[in-house]
DNA sequence: TGTACATCAGTGAACGCGCGTTCACTGATGTAC
DNA sequence: TGTACATCAGTGAACGCGCGTTCACTGATGTAC
């Protein structure tokens, strides 16, 4: 019977990962500690090291779990909707709602930087891209003549557009207001842009 | 006379400013160190602190002087057409340049985060508000009757916009692409927005 | 113009501490017979 | 089922160092007479 080690080093690697999310969703990235994840997690500081490579990777596994859960998210808009224009809004507003709920986890994403100036490995990149794809579908539903490298362009400018709304809005407070002016600016920006580009 | 302290005072600032200036253009924010920027300014290492109250201070004058110069280049757009919708397209392919040509200085801008969580002094949120004032102007010639709320929103959600394509676009180095991607999508979105706006 | 004293900009060694990572060790788990 | 040995996940004290900030000191500049 090999599995009772085995058991019990992944269960150690949960509560990690699990601590991690954590302290990071409550305080942000910027105050996340090995003493205070491994604390949390009942082990000594050493055993981080044994559970996961260094921090970076440990953040990284979170990062990768929050573009997870944001894609969980997409999902369900693409589903929601058969008209296209009304997919490409319900992902933006869908994406505003999850980085609203999960700021810090969010912005952990975007704020994350490899120590020293270590590359970020393959496995991270490629869950970056399923979010694209997810865009990337709607769009070319929409407009099944254009060719793939204009699509992918058009994709990141439509991605890029709303994130700068949501990242500005969210940064600035501005949550919360009567009915929701972010919410009116994303939608708005969509349909500007998804029938600009049918024209 | 009273004026040789003062100036050498004045003088050495002025050498802390450019050292670390130059060492954040060239090496970016997060290798800024105070010992580099003291040897640099040929001071020893607690002249930085008689000439500024710390390296937030430092930084912020810095980051206040990337933005005024950014204010200059803008300037230059306003007066460049008397249209309205072209001096929004000259501000944002003004805005890319700036961003494209002093990439550390104006990713310093937005990378800074106060030491603890110290505020923000009043006199640098006044500079930031210069550069929303350049995009109001124009956006209200083209829009007079719009109120000036509604005016605030839209000069922030067609700023956030276009950071956000820039911001992206930058940080991918999809720079010096044929005929220049980033340009024609900055373009692109402002007249999709400046035109859906009036409509 | 010269002398004695006061000021204070600038010095740089030392402080302080935060914090990720290592490593010799140990005790529970697994293997061999 | 039991005993002897091997493995290795997990321990936690210690390492190492980066780095902003302080502070007792000094020497040039300024002031008083």
């Amino acid at each position: 019977m090999t599995g009772r080690r085995e058991l019990q080093r992944q269960a150690l690697k949960d509560r990690l990962f699990e601590a991690a999310e954590a302290r990071i969703a409550r305080d942000g990235l910027s105050s996340l500690r090995a003493r205070d994840v491994t604390s949390d997690a009942g082990c000594a500081l050493g055993g981080l090291y044994s559970a996961y490579e260094d921090m970076d990777d440990l953040i990284l596994r979170v990062n990768a779990a929050t573009l997870r859960h944001l894609g969980d998210l997409l999902e369900q808009a693409t589903q929601a909707s058969s008209d296209p224009e009304e997919r490409l809004v319900g992902l933006g507003l869908r994406y505003l709602e999850f980085a609203r709920t999960n700021m810090n986890l969010w912005s952990a994403v975007f704020d994350h930087r490899m120590q020293h100036d270590r590359d970020i490995p393959d496995w991270y990149n490629e869950e970056q891209k399923v979010l694209f794809a997810h865009i990337g579908s709607s769009l070319s539903d929409l407009q099944p003549a254009m060719d793939t490298a204009s699509l992918s362009i058009r994709v990141r400018t439509l991605f890029a557009a709303v994130h700068g709304i949501v990242a500005i809005g969210l940064r600035e407070k501005i949550i919360g207001l009567p009915s929701d002016i972010i919410a009116n600016e994303v939608e708005a920006i969509i349909r500007l842009m998804v029938r600009g580009a049918q024209a």
